[in-house]
RNA sequence: GGGGCAGUGGCGUAAGGGUAGCCGCGGCGGUCUUAAAAACCGCUACCUCCGGGUGUGUGGGUUCAAAUCCCACCUGCCCCACCA
């Protein structure tokens, strides 16, 4: 019966919406605006399912605003520079622009086949030149008022190929493409002055943002106050300022640790340590960050010959190298207290320094003796050998919050050796790169040394088309005519030839959307007024930290800049209050999705014996074997791998057939992979957890799925099968549920209505009670981005109707009327199906301008409902109530449930009364 | 190592502190068919003395009431600055 053809009225509808510019947004003073945005894709290569994932939900929520009045602007663009265009060409020889565009016309298509509101007039792509003007023009803004400066950074330096590698070129401290040794390299690079804003971007009050997002931003800044201490070298002029979170333990400060790459190192080492702190020096410059910061490490350091004198108590104090100081965050040096910290505990045990106790900690009769300690004691208690603070209490609050640290930092500035100091772990915003595929940074180093910006008319900086990508060296520094420029006084000068990391780009990309072509600034200040901030962002979570948190600075800067002025003014004029900008912010609300993800991961192979129950085997000893070929001879038992572990009952797959276990309490497990004692909670079973990545070969492309399926049975799919905001693994068979449920609808509207007269009021009725009922789910569903549930809210409408038509007596309207609602209820989830049946039932193109179906409580309202009477909160009878009972009446009812008596002796203790709330049942709980 | 998140039937998942498992997938039984597919109907957590009892990773706590809130633990996933 189903005729359902998607090929054809999927490209019909795309392409009259087209025609129609049906999706054009447009500034119109007269309608509330919404600006929904996507976080937009790199382009490299095919449209990946989870961009699916991530967009045709968001669009759905944009096609809903749409239906419920707003004037919705929902872009797409592309992120276009990056390292992956630069791998191609060295792979392929091909341009980085060629195989960039070349990318873009084909997700270009792909992005269209989904059927998406996209508004395609927006497109910005930030590798061309007119757009990445206006990021080198950022650049420059930014320069002038002081927000970027040149300094020197650590860089993964390969000396084979003469060249900067990302951190993922780099294996085990080798290039990934000649194998040959990457070491750490200081080199002067840009940076902006990202902790300016570290204090405001704390501040989340004005967005709706994830919890867990604010989290990690907060953590990432990670704000600390404290105090800097200045220690003088025993011998020279020389002092080191270290910053501390724990001034008040500096009495217990046995010795110091610098970075090794702390400048002063190499001044204050004796002949005698030189040479092991060479060596120490360049071991260090191998290691990464993230390797050389894992608490689990061995310390490893060096002494330097050197003393410092203890400000407080005049103690000399050993100078010691290690890395696990990082010059990176605060000074780049430490007053260690091996009493207080778990870090200069294991050291001091390892080189033997000495340990001074100056907590008593609460609740302790005496000090403990540093001897006798197996681990660094940080938390509370009374001060101890401290001098001037002895007696005060450290309460583990931050700051001056703790007394002990107030007194200690007061102490600290009345004697001048010290001051009270914010510090924040989050470091100035790193954006050059050694590369070619980025937007250059419109500098230029003149003969005498010093910087000037390309004047503006200069800009853009273009990217010279013709270079050789060789993967050695740097492309733009090697391009003679790149480099050769003038300053303003007309000498001869260098073009800076690093360009700028692809945060940058996609820092403001959504202001661009508003006016691509517009040639006199970033964005035209009459759309900015109008679409700006952007209402709500969905995109993934992974960039909590990183383009989340660069967006709101980039949006800060500009708006201290005066870049939102005019469009302040004109936000004035449209009678408009402009403090949505004012906060700074350029997102008010975000959402973010899971990843879809593919491929498996094996369970362990377990050997396990013990006492056979027909199948089941009660496991008194499992042990993990490395695979499938050990099976030892005379073997009696399971061997397998695990498919599925609940508790301690395991399924195992013994050559293809599936085997109970039961681990019995107390059974011997043995898993040589993870040390110490094993238990069962450690058996790995089989999962389907990873990530979809081209080289593991599990990729899903969407484009056969679209033409096996249908678009809007993929759309759909994506929204029903997974929670939006967790992903999951990809499993097509769950595909079959959404297509028939599009397949349902579709037969059950060209089928036409069931009955051509009025049919059965009762029946009627409860039509418009379903349909009334259905409004509401997937009203409130996707209000909160909770596409599954208003997926699922559909498909019971569906199978109420299916029931309703099989008695023949629904009537002709009420039939119609169903239909035209549910119709519009599936137009932002399955549009071009909705669109072609909404055309088929005679309705007045296009169902995506129709108005959102209204809802009515009262129409939705059911006759009767259940009360559940519960004794002690568990449910022990029902009886039928109308739903608006009142509280005595209900517990009237309640007392006089038969089965509820048996469970209450006595009289009742207190009894409950819950209201029965929109789709819930009203309750009455009685405690006995 | 630091940070974040999650754990519910065979599977994907639902549940606004208020009857745990809505909606699907799969499975089992049936109808129709020469047969199969499709479609349609019914069943589908465990135990039970048939009264009921148990059950949301484990162990505690708060509450009249906990999948939901709090604490600890176990397991897994994601992010960590030159991948985007």
């Amino acid at each position: 019966m189903s005729d359902y053809k998607p090929e054809k009225i999927e490209k019909k509808w795309q392409q009259k919406w087209d025609d129609d510019a049906l999706y054009r947004a447009e500034v119109d003073w007269t309608k509330p605006k919404h600006y929904a945005l996507t976080m937009l894709p790199y382009p490299s290569g095919d449209l990946h399912i989870g961009h699916w994932f991530a967009m045709t939900p968001s669009d759905a929520r944009a096609r809903y605003m749409r239906m419920k009045g707003y004037n919705v602007l929902f872009p797409m663009g592309f992120d276009a520079f990056g390292l992956p265009a630069e791998n191609a060409a060295i792979q392929r020889n091909i341009h980085p622009a060629t195989w960039t565009h070349a990318n873009i016309e084909r997700m270009r298509k792909q992005l269209k086949s989904m059927g998406a509101m996209f508004d395609w007039e927006r497109e910005a792509v930030s590798s061309e030149p007119a757009y990445y003007k206006w990021t080198e023009w950022f650049f420059k803004q930014f320069y002038e008022a002081d927000l970027a400066y040149r300094n020197e950074a650590v860089v993964n330096w390969s000396p084979t190929l003469q060249t900067v590698l990302a951190n993922e070129q780099v294996i085990d401290g080798k290039d990934e493409r000649t194998g040959q040794p990457v070491i750490q390299k200081m080199m002067a690079q840009w940076f902006f002055r990202y902790t300016r804003y570290a204090d405001e971007l704390l501040d989340f009050s004005k967005i709706d943002w994830p919890e867990p997002i604010k989290i990690m931003q907060t953590n990432w800044i990670g704000r600390s106050e404290g105090a800097k201490v200045t220690f003088k070298v025993e011998t020279g002029d020389d002092e080191i300022t270290v910053y501390t979170t724990r001034p008040d333990t500096l009495w217990g400060a046995t010795f110091m640790v610098l970075a090794p790459e702390h400048p002063l190192v190499d001044k204050i080492t004796t002949d005698a340590q030189r040479a092991q702190i060479d060596a120490y020096k360049e071991a260090a410059a191998k290691a990464t960050e993230i390797e050389r910061s894992a608490e689990d490490r061995e310390k490893t350091g060096v002494f330097t010959g050197a003393y410092a004198i203890n400000p407080v108590n005049e103690e000399k104090i050993p100078i010691w190298i290690a890395d696990y100081v990082m010059i990176t965050y605060g000074t780049g040096a430490i007053m260690a207290v091996p009493y207080g910290d778990q870090r200069d505990f294991e050291f001091a045990r390892k080189f033997g320094l000495k340990i001074v106790a100056v907590v008593k900690p609460e609740g302790a009769d005496s000090v403990p003796n540093p001897d006798e300690m197996t681990e660094a004691y940080a938390g509370s208690g009374v001060m101890v050998n401290s001098g001037a603070i002895d007696g005060t209490v450290h309460n583990g609050a931050k700051g001056r919050k703790s007394p002990a640290v107030d007194a200690a930092i007061t102490y600290l500035e009345a004697q001048k050796i010290g001051e009270e100091a914010v510090n924040y772990r989050l470091r100035d915003w790193l954006i050059s790169r050694q590369r070619y595929w980025g937007s250059p940074i419109p500098m230029i180093k003149t003969v005498d040394g010093t910087y000037e910006t390309v004047p503006d008319g200069g800009l853009p900086v273009e990217l010279p088309a013709d270079v050789e990508m060789t993967g050695f060296g740097n492309p733009l520094a090697n391009h003679e005519e790149f480099v050769h420029t003038v300053d303003s006084q007309g000498r001869p000068a260098r073009r800076e030839t690093d360009t700028m990391d692809t945060f940058m780009c996609s820092s403001w990309y959504f202001f661009r959307y508003l006016s691509p072509k517009y040639n006199d600034a970033p964005f035209d200040p009459e759309e900015a007024a109008y679409w700006l901030p952007v209402d709500v962002y969905t995109g993934g979570a992974e960039h909590a930290t990183m383009h989340l948190l660069y967006t709101r600075w980039f949006n800060k800067a500009m708006r201290d800049l005066g870049m939102f002025d005019e469009t302040i003014e004109i936000m004035h004029d449209n009678g408009r209050t402009p403090e949505e900008i004012m906060y700074g912010e350029p997102m008010l609300l975000l959402r973010n999705q899971g990843q879809v993800l593919g491929g498996e991961r094996p369970g362990d192979y377990i050997l396990a014996t013990g006492r056979f129950e027909g199948d089941k085997l009660f496991a008194d000893r499992v042990e993990v074997v490395n695979g499938p070929n050990a099976v030892p001879a005379g073997f009696e038992g399971v061997f397998g791998e695990i498919t599925k572990r609940t508790e301690s009952i395991i399924q195992v797959d013994m050559a293809g057939v599936n085997h109970v276990v039961e681990v019995v309490p107390d059974a011997e497990v043995i898993i040589p992979a993870i040390a110490g004692e094993n238990n069962v909670n450690q058996l790995k079973h089989h999962l389907e957890i990873q990530r979809m990545s081209k080289s593991k070969g599990n990729v899903v492309n969407p484009d056969e799925l679209v033409e096996k399926y249908g678009a809007d049975v993929v759309r759909a799919y994506l929204m029903f099968g997974f929670d939006w905001t967790k992903g999951g693994p990809w499993d097509p068979s769950q595909v079959s549920g959404p297509q028939r449920w599009v397949h349902d609808v579709w037969t059950m509207v060209t089928a036409g209505a069931p009955n051509s007269g009025g049919g059965d009021p009762a029946i009627n009725r409860h039509v418009e009670r379903k349909v009334h009922q259905a409004i509401d789910g997937v009203s409130y569903s996707l209000e909160r981005f909770s596409f599954n549930t208003a997926v699922s809210a559909l498909m019971t409408l569906r199978n109420q109707m299916q029931a309703f038509i099989k008695t023949g007596q629904i009537g002709k309207d009420a039939w119609t009327n169903a239909m035209n609602v549910m119709l519009r209820l599936m137009a932002p989830i399955t549009p071009h199906m909705a669109e072609e049946l909404w055309a088929h039932l005679g309705f007045d193109y296009s169902i995506h301008q129709q108005e959102w179906p209204e809802y009515d409580a009262e129409k939705a309202k059911e006759d009767m409902v259940t009360l559940v009477v519960m004794v002690n909160g568990k449910p022990r009878g029902e009886e039928p109530v109308s739903p608006e009972i009142e509280k005595d009446e209900a517990i009237k009812i309640a007392l006089a449930n038969e089965n509820a008596q048996r469970f209450i002796e006595g009289e009742p203790k207190k009894i409950i009364f819950i209201a029965g709330r929109k789709g819930q049942e009203p309750k009455v709980n009685i405690v006995v």
